[in-house]
DNA sequence: TCTTGATCTAAAGTTAGCTTTAGATCTTAA
DNA sequence: TTAAGATCTAAAGCTAACTTTAGATCAAGA
């Protein structure tokens, strides 16, 4: 195990682009690891700043952080993260990725097909928000495009 | 001006998969058109169920209600949208579906590039976040994936 | 007409994701 | 050693987007 170079919570703060208060948030949220100096002040190995953008733009892609928190447990938290561990959060992650870009492909074509040529079929115009664990922030399933225009 | 069929507000809410809550919450919001019965309840043409889809899709792709009322007022509030309407709305919105496939195929192969394979360069490796009125959800400017890998 | 279910209002409650505040303690450079 | 700045904790505050509650009224069929 390298001994890593630890920093400060600020140190974080300004690498990351954000306020220490959310850095301290997300390590009481316990999304990013954390040791004590005798003092009691917070310092964190360096590639924390890494797990933080991971954070921030998984939140981006609309995730929940206690979803992140799943996600992140596939990185170790006493030793850096390495390659391998990266590259497997990665793998998960693209997945994901793939399918917004999957369902926001289908949403533009239904849009093109279903808004803007004022389509008259119900089967055809109906689109289901499938309970997809990123896109339903909690929401339960609702139905979209659902009606058949009144033209 | 064709007369439009006007349905209550339970109607609403079955046909988009939605509480009456909520409904009621955008009535009041100004996001979709309503009239009243003598009695005060509530009433909506039948064009105000694509209009909360409409809503839903976006928020979806992470607009604020603020934002979509911004959209939606591209539609008629006392006539029925026609498609020009619709195509209108539409075109405006499809500029940023595309913007948001433009950032999320960004995002993949930045993560492949610069995750997945370990990047040594703070250059290629650093992306920031553009103050998009979609993506930052008032977050202001974050700093992503902005480290050295500490390999 | 009566009763049942739908709807109303206003206000309070809820959750997520943070920030702010206040007052105390750490750390560090001079 | 000391002053300045960084950090600490716990609790409260905040915004968005809703839901819940309570008590009243509306609408519609038997």
């Amino acid at each position: 195990m390298a001994p890593e170079p630890l920093v400060g919570i600020g140190f974080i703060a300004k690498r990351t682009g954000n306020a220490v208060s959310l850095i301290r948030y997300y390590a009481n949220q316990n999304l990013i690891p954390s040791i004590r100096t005798d003092g009691g002040n917070r310092v964190f190995p360096r590639s924390v700043i890494r797990r933080v953008s991971f954070i921030l733009i998984a939140q981006n892609m609309g995730y929940a952080l206690d979803d992140i928190r799943q996600l992140l447990s596939a990185l170790p938290d006493n030793r850096t993260p390495n390659k391998a561990d990266w590259a497997r959060l990665s793998k998960v992650f693209n997945i994901h990725i793939e399918q917004k870009i999957t369902e926001i492909n289908l949403l533009k074509s239904s849009l093109a097909g279903c808004i803007g040529c004022g389509c008259l079929s119900l089967q055809r115009c109906r689109l289901y928000n499938k309970e997809d664990k990123i896109a339903s922030k909690g929401n339960g399933a609702r139905y979209l495009l659902g009606d058949i225009p009144t033209l």
